[in-house]
DNA sequence: CTGAAAGCGCTTACAG
DNA sequence: CTGAAAGCGCTTACAG
């Protein structure tokens, strides 16, 4: 390997110049600039990074840590951000938590331990572990959806509450009072937002909580896989089919949902929207082409929180800026035709 | 933060004596084994990766490069990979090429820099550019799908002449003989194999080709979004149906013309399989919980093609084994209910 | 403007 | 079995 000390022989000068020429600092005459960059290029050196990053205390690489990379949203936040970050001169270590809290800790003392200059983590299950404040101490992050509980956090999430809103007054518009709601499991902030949500704005609209109209999936276990979360929302799904409780709409608060809330319509023969309404939290991309209908749902701004996450993150590090703890970010909200007028 | 020296300082020894102690050596009395140990714990002390990599030249990463991570199979492989690596103690740097030949060669001469151990490789477009035997040159390297024409290069990819042999057979076993290709462009090698086969196949069982069945989708441009390939498949195959030619199967050679496909089904009112029957490479995976049918397919072998990269990669950066330079792996061929038997 | 030198935090022969 | 020392390939004051 050819090192700075090969091109500062061959172009006659030390090593020390040859750093400042690569680093372009101002200092060093024009004709020596030129000499060494003729070397560099015959001698087709690269700078061994590592030795950089160990002095310079900069290793220009980020660790992104996400729950898994098979649901179509969190594939496309990865997208996004490893994108603008490879944009800003960073590479991105991905990793994926598989929702497992354990996996989680270890990424981060791997990633630790390779001087990475800072993280972007969409947490695994619970951000309220008071670990990660203990293993991340003094590191810059950006947590996205849930925070982490740290010193000094900047948390990208979306304002639910809001969201939650722009789902219910579309259905109650046009006439849905029988409101169902399949729901992630509460221990999940998320999930607990999307509930609190729910109930307030059913009640501000003067519609009384039906607890036969809430559902639930399970907890995601260790290594749980999507598959079974799509499972728990067709078997709920189900079941609040068979019961006899007049629902005319269901609201899916979260795509992996919205596909078992499918295949349950389709196992019970149910077709949207003539025999029932759905709204969906998240959306099924190239996939909502297979569909014979449009979903009406609440869409995530993507390009803008990944574009958001890594500005932060790249302040940050820089040191230019202090930001807020939390930035709720709206949705927009795409009516298709999957809710049914019946008024 | 806390380095060698200051472990070696607390414990009282040379930090040649801890580097010992971390790295296993068994020279050390197990007296100063204990003080070392205990030192570690009390600081809290973990290696400077960086550091140690400078001097050992491992770095313990891989650099693994993917078109993207949209389409499911990819995201499914990439996931796979990364999680095997895992296992292995190594970090992943995950790079998306967007279908980008140009910054596919920007994030390598980005990887070489950070003196990675080695790479897994699903090439943009063709691998048949010279480039990558020039800047790769002296890399342990695992290639996907396509070979880059390196000296040292372990190859993984389908076995698609038998591949293509089970869709044919299977459709002219249910009595199918008018029968329809979209395709890969030729350019991609895959592209190019596929068609082959079809033609070979084809012929092979008497059947004459007639190109009025034959439909490519049309080359990539940089960076040229899936929903694009969609697009052309769609109108590919609204071509197709409305040309006068009897066609009774159609063999789509990827899930993202696939997805193109069923749309251009949904707007004909062709429904499947009393109208139309499909083969498809690849599979929608959760998606296809959606269709009210089980689309007939052609399975890659994700997790053993994963293990396998992998396995191979570290071999070969271990430098215990010697391999050939492609491995073809055998599809599994699914049956669902996406074809009719016509006799 | 330039070079010699110290140092980043490790690993790794080698002398004792 | 142990420590002193050289060295990995850079960056970065600093003296001249």
């Amino acid at each position: 390997m050819v090192s700075i000390k090969d091109v500062a022989k061959l172009a006659g000068v030390s090593h020390g110049t040859v750093s400042n020429v690569i680093r372009g600092i101002e200092t060093v005459s024009p004709k020596r600039v030129e000499k060494v960059k003729k070397a560099i290029k015959k001698l087709n050196y690269s700078p061994n990074t590592l030795a950089r990053s160990l002095k310079s205390r900069k290793t220009k690489t980020i660790g992104l840590i996400l729950p898994d990379i098979l649901n179509p949203y969190l594939a496309r936040l990865g997208k996004n951000i490893e994108e603008n970050l490879f944009l800003e001169g960073y590479s991105t270590i991905l990793c994926f938590s598989e929702h497992n809290t354990q996996r989680e800790i270890e990424y981060i003392e791997s990633l630790k331990s390779k001087l990475i200059d800072g993280y972007i983590i969409f947490a695994a299950i619970s951000g309220s572990d008071r670990i990660y404040s203990k293993i991340l101490k003094g590191e810059k992050v950006i947590s996205l959806e849930q925070k982490l509980g740290l010193e000094d956090e900047t948390c990208l999430k979306l304002d639910n509450f809001y969201a939650m809103r722009l789902a219910i007054e579309h259905l109650i518009k046009l006439g849905h009072r029988r409101i169902s709601i399949i729901n992630i499991p509460l221990v999940h902030p998320t999930g607990n937002e999307r509930f609190e949500g729910y109930k307030k704005i059913l009640k501000n609209n003067g519609i009384n909580i039906d607890e036969n109209l809430i559902k639930f999936t399970k907890a995601r276990k260790l290594n749980k896989a999507n598959d079974e979360v799509i499972e728990d929302a067709r078997k709920q799904t189900v079941d609040l089919l068979n019961s006899n409780n007049k629902v005319t709409a269901v609201i899916s608060t979260g795509i992996t949902i919205t596909i078992g809330i499918l295949q349950a319509f389709a196992q019970k023969g149910i077709r949207v929207p003539e025999d029932m309404s759905i709204v969906s939290f998240d959306e099924l991309f190239e996939y909502s082409s297979i569909l014979n209908y449009s979903l009406t749902k609440i869409r995530q701004p993507i390009e803008k929180v990944g574009r958001l996450a890594v500005d932060f993150l790249v302040e940050k590090i820089k040191g230019t800026k202090s930001l807020d703890s939390v930035i709720e970010i709206k949705p927009e909200f795409i009516i298709g035709n999957s809710v049914k007028k019946i008024i």
